[in-house]
Order: C-alpha cells, then sequence, then structure tokens
DNA sequence: TAAAAATGTTAAACGCGTCTAACATTTTAG
DNA sequence: CTAAAATGTTAGACGCGTTTAACATTTTTA
C-alpha cells in the first residue's frame, strides 16, 4: 500500500493527475488493482477518492508518503553514491527495502548519507580508497600507509 | 520461504534437529505452516522431508540458506557496527532485508563493512567522527580541521 | 505394553494483493 | 448530440502464506 501512496504523490508533484490509468501505468499493475488500493486507503483515511475521479492525499496520507519517498532516496543515494551500485538496481532494491526498513534504521542511514556527503568539504578520502578497494579486492597503499600513520605507535 | 532455509541452517548447525516443533517455535508460526513450507522446499529439492522425520538441506539447499545467512549477517554488521543501530532492531531488520536485496548490493555491501571493519588498523577515524556526528548532529571540530588540511588550497 | 503426551499432517478457511471479464461512466470527436 | 473511445468499477477467481480444528503418528512413561 505505501507504494501507492508514493505514486501517489510522485503523479501529483509532477505534471500527471493521480487518477487509476496513471498509477496502473506508474505502478505496472492492472486497474482494478489500483481501485480497489485506492478505496482502501480512503477508508484508512489517507486520500481522498471520488467516483471516477482523481486521488488526492490527506494530511496524514501525505505525511505518510514523503516518509516513504524519504526513506527510498536515502536508500537510492546510500546505494548508488557510496556503494557504487548501479543506478537502475539501486532504485529497484530502494524500491522493496524502503518498506522495510525500521525507523530508527532510517534515521540513521540518513544521517550517515548526509555525514559521508555533505561534508564541509565533499567526498571523502576513504571513500576514494573504498573505491579502490572495490575494483582492486584490497587496500591501497596510500590507504595502508595512511592506516599506520594514524594509529601512530600503537600500530 | 527463504526464511524456513534460514531457520533449518541455523537450527541444523546448533545443537536441535530441524523439526516441525523447533522450525515453528524458531519462526514464530504455526505448525501447519511448517509442514506446508517443507512441503514446498521439498518440491523444489532444497531439502529432504521424511513424515514425521527431520529436515535436512540438499546440497543446493545448503548453498541457497548459507547466502541469505550472509545477506542477512552482512545487513546486521553494517547495522551495529556501522550506523550504531540497536542489536534488536538490527537482526529484525536485517530479517527483513535480506529477502530483497540485490546479488550486486549484497556484494558491494559485504565490501564495504569489510572495507570499514577489517582494516589493517582497525575502526577508521571517519567512523568515529560519525559517531559524533550522530551524537551531536554536526562534524567535530577535529573532522572539519582534518577535511580542510585534505583538501589543501582547493578549500 | 497400553495409555498419555508430544509431535506431525490434513482439510478448510482467511486476508492480501493481484488478475480477467464484464459492465458503467465520462470524455472525445465527428 | 450522439457514437466511439477512454477511463473507471464490480464481480469472481487465483496464489501465497497463514490460521484453526480435527485427525494421525510417534514417543514417553507408568
Amino acid at each position: 500500500m505505501e507504494d501507492y501512496l508514493e505514486t501517489i504523490v510522485l503523479l501529483s508533484e509532477g505534471d500527471k493527475a493521480a487518477r487509476v490509468t496513471e498509477i496502473s501505468k506508474a505502478r505496472g499493475v492492472k486497474k482494478p488493482s489500483v481501485t480497489s488500493a485506492l478505496t482502501k486507503l480512503a477508508q484508512e483515511g489517507l486520500i481522498e477518492h471520488e467516483r471516477y475521479g482523481q486521488a488526492k492525499l490527506t494530511a496524514k496520507g501525505e505525511r505518510i508518503a514523503q516518509d516513504v519517498f524519504h526513506r527510498h532516496e536515502t536508500l537510492r543515494h546510500f546505494l548508488t553514491e557510496i556503494l557504487k551500485v548501479d543506478p537502475e538496481i539501486a532504485a529497484n532494491d530502494a524500491c522493496k527495502m524502503e518498506h522495510t526498513v525500521s525507523p530508527v534504521t532510517s534515521e540513521r542511514l540518513t544521517k550517515f548519507v548526509e555525514f559521508v556527503l555533505n561534508r564541509p568539504q565533499g567526498e571523502p578520502d576513504w571513500l576514494k580508497n573504498f573505491n579502490y578497494y572495490l575494483e582492486h579486492g584490497k587496500f591501497s597503499k596510500e590507504c595502508v600507509i595512511k592506516c599506520q600513520r594514524e594509529s601512530g605507535r600503537k600500530g
């Protein structure tokens, strides 16, 4: 059901109205599935849906939809920009994971992505080293040296 | 279904035999659910299940079960040791995410966790800085200074 | 070894989200 | 304005994993 909310918010923010056919296309699902989903969401007070008309998010629905979308984006950014997963696969994975991640994890991941990407000076050194590690399967010399330096006489 | 395989592998490796009642307790599910799951897994050639007896993984089943377990552990480590999510919540989240993560993402995450935790010199500085960021909601002075140093005259 | 307890299976039902086929409504175009 | 096309809904079915209730088998124990 969360997926429907997300789709509705995306359509509403875009140029398309959140109608059955559009939602159906967007979600890759037949129209009766949409109708029944909308009926349920309306019963739960998350959308308003007039027969043969548009779906509109209520305040509560909007809140939840934005929340799901936020989880989606956080996961997607993490996957593409840190783990360097192919964008398409990342979007796909994010789409599935967004529903299973607990609030705490979501919040931590958000902070993590912020921490890594919004630092005062951009992409950190260690992320570059991770990319080296990804490509070569071992730590770069630079990385090892840096580790040794950082750990001082403890090493 | 993957969850059943995982449970079977864990019971088999532990002291308990993989019998209906044990699996039922472990998964928090009634016994008929287990019976029907085992029947399906047997049909797919992932386990052998003699009526009223134990479930045993086939080679193929073992491979898949280990794979799921590996995804689980990778996710769990990432959540607890990097994002510092509470162990119980982390285990829970891992349990749900392990089924939705694509092979590529799983592999990258594994490498990432390795990279962070199995470095030559232990937990890296930046992870400590992330912990500071988690607690205080801002970058530590040390972190900012380091960033400036690293970026040199570009900054 | 027979009764009791534990364990396992079967049958029938449910909720969920989906589908197809048929029907209803609205929109569009001639 | 009306016929055709597009859009939306309803009814009935399916697969999935689950449940309860009843029954079958095995194990324990007295």
